[in-house]
Order: C-alpha cells, then sequence, then structure tokens
DNA sequence: CCTTGAGCATGACGCAACGTGAGGGTTTAT
DNA sequence: ATAAACCCTCACGTTGCGTCATGCTCAAGG
C-alpha cells in the first residue's frame, strides 16, 4: 500500500533524486512520512507522479506542471486524453523527422550538393516547447485574469466552491443538451445560457467580452480544455465557441 | 549561399543563443566570419546543424555529439540510418505511452481503484537516455583502446589516413564477398581475412582477442556500426561478429 | 544482542544548456 | 544620414537534477 522512495524511483523510471527534488519544491509530497521520517507514498501519489511524467514528456517546466494539477478545476481524466492529443503530435513530428532522413538521405546519394535548406529541418522543433509558452502566455498563465481568478478561489469556502462546481457542471449540461436539442449557437436561447454561463465565470473574475470570446476559442483549441468538453458531448467545444463568439459580438 | 545567425536559427528552429552556444563550446563553428566578425554559415554547416539536432532529438549530450562528429571515421550517411533506427525505437514508446493512456483511462474510467503500478508507467525512460551511458562507457567511448586510436589517428598524415581507410574499406569488402560466396564465417579463408582485418586495427590500437570479439558485439548491437556494415551488405555485421567470434575464440 | 549492509534523510555544491540583458558596433532601407 | 534591424562579446541567471558527505534506521544473520 505504501511505497518508499526507491521502490516508487524503480516503478516509475525516475531516481531518487528526482523524487526527492519533486519532494523540495512541492511538486510531488508523499502523502505520509514514517515515524522515522522516511518518505511513504500512496497510491494517489502514483497517479500524481504518472501525471508529472507525462507533462514532463511533453517538456513542460515543472513549475508549469505544479500550477496545472494545482488548479482547483484540475480533471485528471481530462488531462490524460489532452496528453494522448498531445503525444499524437509528437509522433507526427518524429515520422516528420524520419522522413527528413530518408530525403536528406536520398539527396545526399544521388550526388546532389543542391539541397534545399527547408527540408533539411522538417520536423525538428520550432513548435514543442513554444506551445507552452503561447497557451500559458496568450490565453491564461499570467494573465491578469487569472492571477485575479486563482485569488477568489482562494478565498472561497469548501462548501462555496462545491456550490460554484455544481453550477458549472449544470451551465455546460445545459448547454450542451441544447447543442443536442439543435438549438443554433447565435439563437435567443444560447444566448441566455450564455448569460448564464459568463455570470458563473463572475466568480472567477470580471469577464469582457472579448475574454468571453477568446475562452471559446481556447476551447477548441487547448488540448486540456477540449478533452474536457468532448467527454461531456461530442462537438461541445466548438458550440460553445460559436454561441460565445455570439454573446460577444451582442456586447460590442 | 552563406547564412547569418538568424537565418539559420529560423530555418533550423533553433534560437540565435543556441548557435552561439554551439559555437563557443566548438560544436558548430561557421565556415567564415565577415570582415565585421558576422559568423557566415555555409551549406557544410547545415549538414553538420542536422546531424547535432538528431542527435539532441536522441537525448545525446552535446560534449558526446562533438564527440562523436569529431571521430575520423563518422560516416554521416551511416549516422542517420542509425538516427533512423534509433527514432523508430523512440516512436515505439510513444506508442506505448499512448496505449498507457489508454489503459490509465479503462481503470479510472471502470471505477477500479486497483490499478498495477507497472502498467502505470509503461514506456517511460528507463532507456533513452541510459542507452548512451552504457553504450559509450561499455563499448567506446573513455576506454583505453578509444583514447589510444585517437591518438594513433592524430599522428597519421593525410596520405597515411587515406591509405589505412582504403584498406579497411577493402578489408570489409573481401569478408562480404566471402558471405556472399557462403564462406562460413568459422572456416579457414574467413579467419584469415579477419587476421587481415585485425592487423587494419593495429593502425589504431593493440587489440587483444578479448577486445576483438567485443567489437564484433558492437558491430550488431550499436545502430551506428550496424547501419555502417549493412548498407554493404545486409547480415554483414553479424557475419562479422561470428567470424571474429571465431578467430577470438582460436586465439585464447 | 549486536553488527552489518542496504536504504533513507538532509544539506550543499556542481553542471549542462541555454535564457536574458547590457553595452556597443554594422548594415540596409528609406 | 538616420532609424530599424542585426550582429558581436561579456556576464550573470535558471532549470532540473547528479553527486558527494554525513548521519540515522531497519531487517537479517552470526
Amino acid at each position: 500500500m505504501n511505497y518508499r522512495v526507491k521502490e516508487l524511483a524503480g516503478l516509475a523510471g525516475v531516481s531518487v533524486r528526482t523524487l526527492h527534488h519533486y519532494d523540495a519544491i512541492g511538486l510531488l509530497a508523499p502523502a505520509r512520512r514514517s515515524p522515522s521520517g522516511y518518505r511513504l507514498y500512496g497510491p494517489e501519489d502514483l497517479l500524481r507522479l504518472q501525471q508529472i511524467l507525462f507533462y514532463r514528456e511533453l517538456e513542460m517546466p515543472l513549475e508549469g506542471i505544479a500550477r496545472e494539477l494545482g488548479r482547483p478545476d484540475f480533471d485528471p481524466e481530462a488531462a490524460l486524453v489532452a496528453h494522448r492529443a498531445r503525444l499524437e503530435e509528437k509522433l507526427g513530428r518524429l515520422r516528420r523527422l524520419v522522413a527528413t532522413i530518408d530525403t536528406t538521405l536520398a539527396r545526399l546519394g544521388g550526388g546532389e550538393r543542391e539541397l534545399k535548406p527547408e527540408e533539411l529541418y522538417e520536423g525538428f522543433p520550432k513548435e514543442t516547447a513554444e506551445r507552452w509558452e503561447r497557451e500559458a502566455a496568450e490565453n491564461w498563465g499570467d494573465t491578469d485574469a487569472y492571477r485575479e481568478s486563482r485569488k477568489r478561489v482562494a478565498r472561497m469556502s469548501k462548501e462555496r466552491w462545491a456550490e460554484v462546481k455544481a453550477e458549472g457542471g449544470a451551465v455546460d449540461e445545459a448547454l450542451a443538451d441544447a447543442m443536442r436539442r439543435g438549438v443554433a449557437p447565435g439563437s435567443a436561447e444560447a444566448l441566455v445560457l450564455v448569460e448564464r454561463k459568463v455570470a458563473h465565470l463572475r466568480n472567477f473574475y470580471e469577464p469582457s467580452p472579448e475574454l468571453v470570446k477568446g475562452l471559446g476559442e481556447m476551447y477548441v483549441q487547448h488540448p486540456e480544455f477540449r478533452a474536457h468538453y468532448e467527454k461531456q458531448a461530442p462537438g461541445l467545444a466548438e458550440y460553445l465557441r460559436d454561441a460565445m463568439a455570439a454573446w460577444a459580438a451582442g456586447r460590442a
């Protein structure tokens, strides 16, 4: 039931030092300590470590990982789905690298001295690590809205948080239902529902129309959120984006 | 024909600082400098950078990359083939990670609280970076033989080096021919050829029978070498291993 | 019972591979 | 000829651990 450092390290394929480090920076603190101070990791820790390793595999800085995992609305299953999407992207990149090797070999073998520089580097970075910055800075991360959100959430009581969360789920459910019933995203009915969603958002920060529109974009682009909504209903992310855009347009 | 830092950086998808760094540590020095000190990269530099990026993608430390690229017997094409093999391995790992996500999701969704820890981390490191150490330390890298080899090569004249290289190619060609003719790797004829190969090796260091045997093993295991021999003739790596093992056995 | 070897803990320093300015020339386009 | 865009060389900062050093802990065997 409990694992000591070396056991867990062996299981996960990381070093003991790495676990120490993760503990030191508060990324993965063991569930308990033995009377003599030994770190004892429980089953939840195993799952958390798995999440950490996936994020790390996808080159997110440890600090960013801590932030993600620390979000009150963090959804482990949605995160796994998002990881899968990102891994697929990476698989694509690696396949393009293999292709790059083949074209390079062909050129070299053919004795051609002229190899176009662009095709020499097809598939190398340019995106992978860059993405985290964009997604963090452009959408969330250290926007004022995000900081404000964190502050308000921190001030909420546990009960209040549960309420807010329930209301959020209810709103999304209502929107998913509207979508399934074929309600157009720009219709009056949809706009009322978006209004309700915006009211819910006010629990976190003051949402300007542009922010609401940006949020909608994010729902379809950011794998984390996309996964969250796809899980609820296929196509919901796009539906939300359209409905929120329509709402924002009516406000501008 | 010539590229300045930012151009090359843009093409390859790395930062200017990275190119500066590679220059500073002697990993990639630009072909020329403009009168005013600007770095000017030529076509050879493009190819070298490509190699560097492949090694880096495969997590080799920069120092190791410099060593590989600096070896007098470095074969760019064989290296590319080896990169491809290693990329395939990595692809396999990533695919296993995707599978890990799916099994984890299945367990979580099924409400099963019991998820076996081993399958939680299927596909994570445990090998990737570890490999370079093994391959470097166990086979080459900082063995005495390798250092001796480097020293002797450094003392050779350019003409002598060309001779040695030609002789090496001829020996391997003769061995490939023997293999194709169906000569058994343990036969007297093969042993004579191995003797000739050993003589050739003496240009680099004093090969003990065990070293010769180890070298044969390396030919089949180390992708770099394997690629080199496979290119010459399919199955040659294994053939050499067997022949060299037979020779070594006859010496022990 | 006690010792011994494997395991754990906490510092503390080290290192690779750049990121990030600072301060100051160069080139090119208008 | 002047601004915008690049380039150069220091030089210090950062991330994510690796690698000791020093000392406690714990199960197994003599």
